[in-house]
DNA sequence: CACCGTCAAGTCGCA
DNA sequence: TGCGACTTGACGGTG
């Protein structure tokens, strides 16, 4: 079983797809993004290695306009070496990649056009995976596309098209049903017919809903069924409906309580997890600690160094609360301790309490910063205090000194990006 | 640094 | 018939 999360992590440093405008796009800068998000990819990778993640989507910005003419550069040649080398790493840690083509590629179009602009998107997805020489449990994720007034036929459509793709596509295409069309029951019979596994989303399904049966477990009972020996194990999205948002949006962060119920009555240890959810590896972490069996409390001292200076920057009392149970290293459960977490970052805080959480990662800084950083920093501060600048410059102050001294300890934690 | 309009792509629904 | 929402982050220009 695994846990994972979609194509970004948060707080790590050099981890970030770049992309450009079609306009720019020339040989040379096409060839410099790819290269920069290969060396974040692989960044990315080390990350999840580190952090006992093995489940990721990524990105499918990865070589920017990987799908259009617009880019002839041929970059799974050009950087062979380094996409074996990830692919090695992902291979060697047990990891599990996946790609998700977004709203745009529809296989099913009315148009050939449209059509033919899917099948190269497809192709350009299954190349990435290729060039990772990644075997086929590494899927693409798709969704149906549209309805055309016509579903059975848009179906057919599908069908049809699916038929023709080349097999080195085929053989990593797995299918997820929608929000708006194509609910679980269409995605299943589709699935069926063709002998393409089938993705269950919950939060699809809760917002888009099929007749008759409606239990979340059944179905992804009956998906199981379409995972075959070569495809690995079976795949589902989770995510949770954010709260005073439209329907089908996605939650800032996963509510564990909810998230563990899901997973106790799911029980299943042959079943790979997706995280849908703003707060991406945030959550993913915390999920897996919730449902580690033999989780070594180092890990939650770990997980507290990180989110501490955010939670005193918000709720100083609860800061200390936690602190103490931290430790006291007893009696508190990984899904107590986020819940503790969340609450914290629910708070506001006030000026006084961001002041101490900066005057507390200064604190980090002060030993290694000249004369004139301290003489800068508190002239800052004092402008924040007299609220001329926001809280923002100088959290970015303290943060471009966090990389000059290159103080891990501050760059891992989320301070500067919750 | 903060803010905001814009961006490759397709479909659907509403005015 | 035409335009905004979808969903989302990053870019690039401006103040």
């Amino acid at each position: 079983m695994a846990i994972g999360y979609a194509c970004l992590v948060l707080g790590v440093s050099g981890t970030q797809m770049k992309s450009c405008l079609l306009k720019e796009a020339c040989e040379e800068k096409l060839m410099d993004i790819t290269h920069r998000n290969l060396v974040a990819l692989d960044r990315i990778i080390d990350y999840n290695i580190h952090n006992n993640i093995r489940l990721f989507r990524i990105s499918s910005d990865l070589v920017p306009f990987g799908s259009s003419p617009i880019n002839h550069t041929e970059w799974w040649k050009h950087f062979d070496g380094l996409l074996k080398a990830i692919g090695r790493k992902i291979k060697d840690s047990g990891m599990r990649v996946s790609m998700h083509p977004g709203q745009y590629t529809v296989l099913n179009a009315e148009k050939p056009d449209v059509v033919a602009r899917a099948v190269a998107d497809l192709a350009y997805h299954a190349r990435v995976l290729d060039s990772l020489c990644l075997d086929a449990t590494h899927k693409i994720v798709l969704h149906i596309g549209g309805a055309y007034q016509d579903k059975e036929a848009a179906m057919d459509r599908f069908a049809e098209n699916w038929r023709r793709l080349d097999e080195n596509i085929k053989r990593r295409l797995i299918i997820e049903n929608d929000d708006k069309l194509f609910n679980i029951r269409d995605v299943y019979d589709l699935g069926t017919r063709l002998n393409i596994p089938v993705v269950f989303d919950n939060l699809h399904h809760e917002v888009n809903p099929c007749d008759g049966e409606r239990d979340e477990f059944v179905w992804i009972e009956r998906c199981r069924s379409t995972w075959r020996e070569q495809d690995g194990r079976q795949k589902i999205h989770y995510s949770q409906q954010a709260k005073q948002k439209k329907k089908g949006y996605h939650s800032d962060t996963i509510e564990i309580d909810r998230f563990m119920a899901f997973y106790k009555a799911l029980n299943r240890d042959d079943i790979d997890i997706m995280l849908e959810v703003k707060d991406k590896n945030l959550s993913c972490v915390k999920c897996i600690n919730c449902t580690a069996g033999d989780l070594n409390f180092d890990v939650l001292e770990m997980e507290w160094d990180r989110y501490k200076f955010s939670i005193l920057e918000r709720a100083p009392v609860l800061y200390d609360e936690i602190d103490r149970m931290i430790g006291e290293r007893a009696g508190l459960t990984p899904p107590d301790f986020y819940k503790l977490i969340q609450r914290g970052l629910e708070s506001k805080g006030d000026i006084e309490s961001h002041t101490e959480a900066v005057l507390m990662v200064w604190d980090c800084i002060n030993r290694e910063a000249t004369e004139k950083e301290w003489q800068a920093f508190h002239k800052r501060l004092e402008r924040f205090r007299q609220q001329q600048t926001g809280l923002g410059a100088v959290k970015g102050f303290l943060r471009k000194l966090a990389e000059k001294y290159a103080l891990e300890h501050l760059l891992n934690s989320y301070y500067f990006f919750l």
